[in-house]
DNA sequence: CACTTGTATATTGTATACAATTGGCTTCCG
DNA sequence: CGGAAGCCAATTGTATACAATATACAAGTG
């Protein structure tokens, strides 16, 4: 999209994901307008695409508010994000190729670089981690997917489940990654889809237990 | 929605799914205003959401087409369509209730009825057809997964589907929905997952014979 | 005193004018 | 004659004014 609608995006995101915006808070039209500094009509646009990424949800009357998932709602996330990254990194392992794996070996490096440190760099992680699925999204090469994807892969919820993780478990997902490189090397899409199933359970059961101190049902 | 924007959804989708528009076809905002009736502002919101479902494309240049879906993309709509409606149909199972079924039970009296003529009516199918899935989708309590779907079912696939069913075809549709029914009434969601499953590859395999002549590779 | 009805105010929805960008054509130079 | 540069028309993007609608609060009524 064009200039100002991005912007809005982008700061309207910003303010919902690391601002001080708070789940179920009533907002205006207006005042988003005033934290993105444009007019209504790019607002206005900014604000449907968070409505379909279901970060802003409409009530019966139209008026906006900050998304506030039950805790239904964020384990079916879990289990349709399973889904779908599993078949993206089976259509990767099809079409993955030497500059592809180049390019995953160089990310994840960074990864795990700043998880074996003494003390883990958990921002530097996120936004590595974050880059290496994009990439098997990209090399998936299905426009459908990438546009399912980011309604299920919500940052709060990874943020929280990365918070969660204990040094062992970043170290595990930076050696799923790494057998995720090997599968996609070898070709062999059972394999990628078999590890990135349990990559993002084990992400879903780490969550599980630092919400709500229990396994799920 | 509000009215204008409603309208002008509903004519343009009309207009993109059973008017004179035609894949790839070059479009601009004030030539739907004119199909639609309204001014750009509720029209571009339509154009928005129709992008989302992705009937509309944009190009690099902000120029909007009707979409042209390659024979890969059409694959990948059934293949994700499978899983995220085996998905629903689970979801469905666990939580099923005596009303449900009765409605279920009436749709897909009509469609059986329309199915079993000499003549099947393929209109009365597609929309009780529509009806039946939109219900299973209901009953699986889902927002994220109501938002998700109607990007896979595409009208035009579906309907160039069952114009090649054959009226044996047909028959076992109406049979797959009344094993779903079954499934549903005795809450096994690993068979009615199952039978739901194998209700799209079967639509899968006859789109193919269809529109290429031949299995899928 | 509860409940409805009316009215003011806040909020969202729509139209339109104008700005910015893009594609295509023409012209000019080599 | 080929290609690049620049201009013009077409198209999309943004702001703003106005219209429609919803909420909240107050006043009236049984």
């Amino acid at each position: 999209m064009s200039r100002a609608s991005d912007t809005a995006y982008e700061k309207i995101r910003s303010f919902i994901l690391y601002g001080e915006a708070r789940p179920g808070m009533q907002l205006t039209e207006e005042r988003l307008c005033d934290i993105a500094g444009v007019s209504r009509t790019p607002v206005r646009d900014a604000v449907q695409r968070l409505e379909n990424e279901m970060l802003l949800v409409r009530s019966a009357s139209k008026r906006l508010s900050v998304a506030d998932w039950s805790d239904d709602e964020i384990d079916e996330m879990f289990a349709l994000r399973a889904m779908l990254e599993c078949h993206a990194a089976e259509r990767a392992a099809q079409r993955m190729d030497a500059n592809g794996l180049k390019r995953l070996r160089e990310v994840n490096g960074l990864l795990t670089a700043a998880v074996k440190r003494t003390r883990p760099d958990i921002g530097t992680f996120l936004e590595a981690n974050r880059q290496f699925h994009d990439l098997i999204l990209e090399y998936a090469q299905s426009p459908r997917l990438s546009k399912l994807l980011p309604a299920l892969v919500e940052q709060p919820v990874v943020r929280r489940t990365a918070n969660q993780y204990s040094g062992e478990d970043l170290i595990q997902s930076a050696k799923d990654h790494d057998e995720l490189i090997a599968a996609f090397a070898a070709r062999d899409q059972d394999w990628a889809g078999a590890v990135m199933t349990s990559h993002i359970r084990r992400a879903f059961h780490s969550f599980h237990l630092a919400t709500r101190g229990s396994e799920p049902a």
